[in-house]
RNA sequence: GGGCGAGUGGCGGAACUGGUAUACGCGUCGGUCUCAAAAACCGAUGGGAGCAAUCCUGUGAGGGUUCGAUUCCCUCCUCGCCCACCA
């Protein structure tokens, strides 16, 4: 062993391990291994900036250094990357650079990647996946198609935001302006406005019910299966239809009126009906001397957004001069419209009964509507008079006032009026979903083609002819544009011809930003795949993932879309297995040093990432960054917290001259298997941060000794490899005095070390000794220790004896290993 | 309003199925080195009383179960995230 110079040098450490290691595809996963698989995913960036954001750092890290434990136990594993390079980000930086997404796109590309080549994460690259290429697109496309054979895609009308410049955005896209009611574009600061579009939708409700029944199927926490539940948001309940009597209006055919609601036991308790603002029923049922005012009324409500309506303390709403009559007892329901009734739920319309619900309450007091309680409530049977909010029973009761109802217990009379209403044709049974169906079209230019074509005579018609590219970007039509120009522009992309040969058109909107990420995951399987999305025996071997770990705001919406696109797949028979994902696990925050959000209007706080692998190198970055707190948490950066493992790393890089051959220390020896047991068991539980204090104590120890056993030594650098890639390598080709670097002497090929059971076992233990509850004294007691022994000594003990003495022992407590405690009288 | 989660030193956080609360790290204080400072290294460090042994007190607040509660039960408060006039 050469006493080689301590101070370690990051810089030139880490450049030419990151040159060896990629070079020789280290990381590669091997399809078809005999080895058990993992695939551990990590939700795919958007790349933007010139390196990749210490937010990602943080999400990617810890992921990485599990993914890199599992190699070591003797995994196959899967750590794939890619980019998620679709959407509005692209084409604003790309317009504000004077350039294309795709230039934009070729530069940030190269830039993540060697930012993520700098943290030495170990990914196969030979998977690197990009949405937004064509021979990636060309599957996204693909299976659109198949959705809409499957009629699971179909066009609906739908108010969005519309942006001149923009195109279609999303509501969180939208910012309130300057002037009162004025609405801008969160980009660019454009004029916004609400506007009924023709849009493609994803029909997911017709998955709700196996997208709920399912989550049995998996390992997901009951936290991520709850909110799914809650997200599906399945309601059982009724629809009731209603007559409606509009006073001089004549119809044809009476109209009708159809509510849902999950209590139709109360319906005797109904005093009016409200129509959402966009019912079409609105228009048919107003009479003339309402006209002027609902007309003025729905107006207002559609200008406002989904946030507005919200937040509206006051129930507004415009009688229409209608009723609706109650089919349960021919009571006369005045009609309304309010915009506290959302038409995208139930049926758009709801019938008041105002002395159980609290919104039904609320509108009723504002419009001076009659309140009638038809449930007792059994622990307030007294109270009979509705004066306030806090009189309102939501509850389960007794049914009163409610004809054939009296007396019966609110699941009773639910299903007694069901069957009424069925009997009689008044309405039926329901289920209700909250969960909405997927917007899936955006009139902007940065997004995949629908592959559709409009006949002469308005059929709709697949376009198979994949990948159906996205037309160049000329000077021409970028010219005078705030933004790209939307597809419906490019001329020569919009004419075509249909499967006659007749000329036709092609639909020109394009897909979501998302419409990649619901599954990229499994491109990585086979990502050169040219005659598939993915190889279907590969996709046996790989799927489902394993882990997946991401954002905590995809925990919901990303995952759901996720499990439908792929259990819409699984029942063409185009993937192996029932669900995508076993595992998911979602990342908390990093907040900047100031403990608030890093943002840019702060940039005191916000961290370089660049700047820190640069001076601090990417081992104390990736290591502090697996120290600082578990991964589902959030807190604040600390620079001191990253210098400290700076000087950790350090430590361990200066000991290595005192590694020598056959060094007996029990101490050591003892230290070293208990350290390597907690940090196997704390991988296995993804408690990162504990296992680096593990690390960092039995360091603490041996860093006092004079010589450091080579084996111990090597132990632990194999341990600490997964945290500290590349100063463990270097150390690790030291001790073993490697001529030259392979695939297989590299300590990331190295099988994860063994502990021994009866070495990592303590052989003594400091317990507490309690008497009535206090701690009075430490014992050193032998481990299993039986207790006539221990309780001899403990008798004897100073402080003990203080105030045991001349008091009656009424019980001694001896737990093995752990405690004493003594009850005296 | 609903769902989920969390409140532990000055700070980030440990604590297994109830068993010595505050591991590990930061910060602070003291020391070594230095003309000096920084860096590095060594030591101390929940609060209060005491020269000390030691005692009191302490895991958001209050109560309960227990020999023993950060952990279990009840009531309340605060914060975070997701969803939200969802009938």
């Amino acid at each position: 062993m050469t006493a080689g110079n301590t101070d370690y040098n990051h810089k030139e450490t880490e450049k030419n391990w990151t040159e060896k290691w990629y070079e020789t595809d280290l990381y590669k996963a091997k399809d078809f291994s005999d080895k058990p698989k993992k695939y551990i995913l990590a939700e795919l960036p958007y790349p933007s900036g010139s390196y990749l954001h210490v937010g990602h750092m943080m999400r990617y890290t810890v992921p990485e250094i599990r993914s890199r434990y599992l190699r070591m136990q003797g995994y196959n594993v899967l750590f794939p990357m890619g980019w998620d390079s679709f959407g509005l980000p692209a084409e604003t930086f790309a317009i504000r650079t004077n350039s294309t997404p795709r230039e934009v796109l070729d530069k940030a590309i190269p830039n993540y990647k060697k930012s993520m080549m700098d943290m030495g994460y170990a990914i196969d690259w030979s998977r690197e996946m990009d949405t937004s290429k064509p021979e990636t697109y060309k599957w996204t496309q693909w299976m659109f198609l198949k959705l809409w054979e499957a009629d699971l895609a179909e066009v609906k009308e739908m108010p969005v935001w519309w942006c001149e410049e923009l195109g279609v955005l999303a509501d969180e896209e939208v910012l309130p302006g300057d002037k009162e009611g004025e609405k801008v574009s969160e980009r660019g600061g454009y004029p916004v406005e609400r506007k009924m579009f023709k849009q493609w939708i994803l029909k997911i409700t017709d998955y709700a019910d196996k997208l709920l029944e399912d989550l049995d199927k998996t390992d997901y926490t009951d936290a991520v299966k709850q909110a799914q539940i809650n997200w599906i948001g399945k309601k059982e309940g009724a629809n009731i239809t209603y007559e409606i009597e509009t006073p001089s209006k004549t119809y044809e055919k009476t109209p009708t009126v159809t509510c849902f609601t999950t209590r139709p036991d109360t319906n005797f308790g109904a005093t009016f009906v409200v129509l959402a603002p966009k019912h079409p029923l609105v228009e048919k049922v107003t009479t003339a001397e309402q006209k002027s005012e609902v007309e003025k009324y729905v107006k207002r409500s559609l200008a406002k957004s989904e946030l507005e309506r919200t937040k509206a303390k006051e129930k507004t709403g415009v009688f229409t001069g209608s009723y609706a009559i109650n089919p349960l007892n021919d009571k006369k329901l005045p009609v309304y419209v309010a915009d506290y009734v959302m038409y995208n739920y139930g049926t758009g319309a709801v019938v008041g009964v105002p002395a159980h619900d609290k919104r039904d309450f609320e509108f009723a007091k504002a419009h001076d509507l009659e309140v009638v309680r038809v449930v007792e409530d059994p622990e307030n049977p007294d109270v009979t008079e509705i004066a306030s909010l806090d009189d309102i029973f939501e509850g389960e009761g007794i049914a009163i006032n409610s004809g054939f109802l009296n007396g019966l217990t609110t699941k009773e009379a639910i299903e007694k009026t069901i069957q009424y209403l069925e009997e009689k044709g008044f309405g039926e049974k329901n289920t209700t979903y909250k969960l909405r169906d997927q917007i899936w079209s955006r009139q902007r230019y940065w997004g995949e083609p629908i592959p559709l074509i409009y006949t002469k005579d308005g059929k709709i018609e697949p376009d198979y002819d994949l990948p159906l590219e996205l037309p160049e970007l000329k000077e021409e039509v970028l010219k005078d544009k705030a933004g790209f120009p939307a597809l419906s522009e490019f001329e020569d992309f919009k004419k075509t011809t249909d499967s006659q040969g007749n000329p036709a058109t092609r639909e020109t909107d394009t897909m979501p930003t998302w419409a990649g990420s619901n599954w990229y995951y499994i491109r990585y399987i086979d990502p050169k795949n040219n005659e598939a999305f993915a190889d279907f025996e590969k996709m046996k071997y790989w799927l489902p993932v394993d882990e997946y770990y991401g954002d905590a705001g995809h925990t919901t919406a990303h995952l759901l879309y996720t499990r439908f696109w792929y259990k819409f797949l699984y029942d063409q028979g185009l993937v192996p297995t029932e669900e995508p994902i076993k595992y998911r696990m979602s990342g908390g925050l990093l907040l900047g040093e100031d403990n608030r959000k890093m943002s840019k209007s702060r940039p005191e706080y916000v961290v370089n990432p660049k700047e820190v692998v640069q001076t601090y190198g990417a081992d104390a970055v990736r290591t502090y960054l697996a120290f600082i707190g578990p991964y589902d948490e959030t807190y604040p950066w600390n620079t001191e917290g990253l210098k400290a493992i700076s000087r950790f790393i350090n430590t361990v890089y200066g000991m290595k001259n005192k590694v020598v051959a056959d060094v007996n220390d029990k101490e050591v020896e003892k230290a070293y298997h208990q350290m390597l047991k907690n940090v196997t068991s704390m991988c296995e539980d993804f408690k990162m941060n504990t296992a680096v204090s593990q690390l960092m104590i039995f360091v603490n120890i041996i860093k006092k000794k004079k010589q450091i056993d080579s084996e111990i030594w090597k132990g632990f650098l194999k341990v600490l490899a997964p945290f500290a890639p590349f100063v463990t390598e270097e150390l690790w080709q030291e001790v073993n005095d490697a001529k030259e670097w392979s695939v297989e002497n590299s300590i990331h090929s190295q099988a994860w070390p063994k502990y021994n059971e009866k070495l990592a076992k303590k052989d003594s233990f400091q317990i507490g000794v309690q008497v009535n509850g206090k701690v009075r004294e430490d014992i050193e007691i032998d481990r299993d220790e039986p207790e006539e022994s221990v309780k001899k000594r403990v008798l004897e003990l100073e402080n003990v004896q203080k105030y045991v003495k001349g008091k009656n022992i009424k019980r001694f407590i001896y737990v093995p290993n752990k405690i004493v405690s003594i009850v005296v009288e």
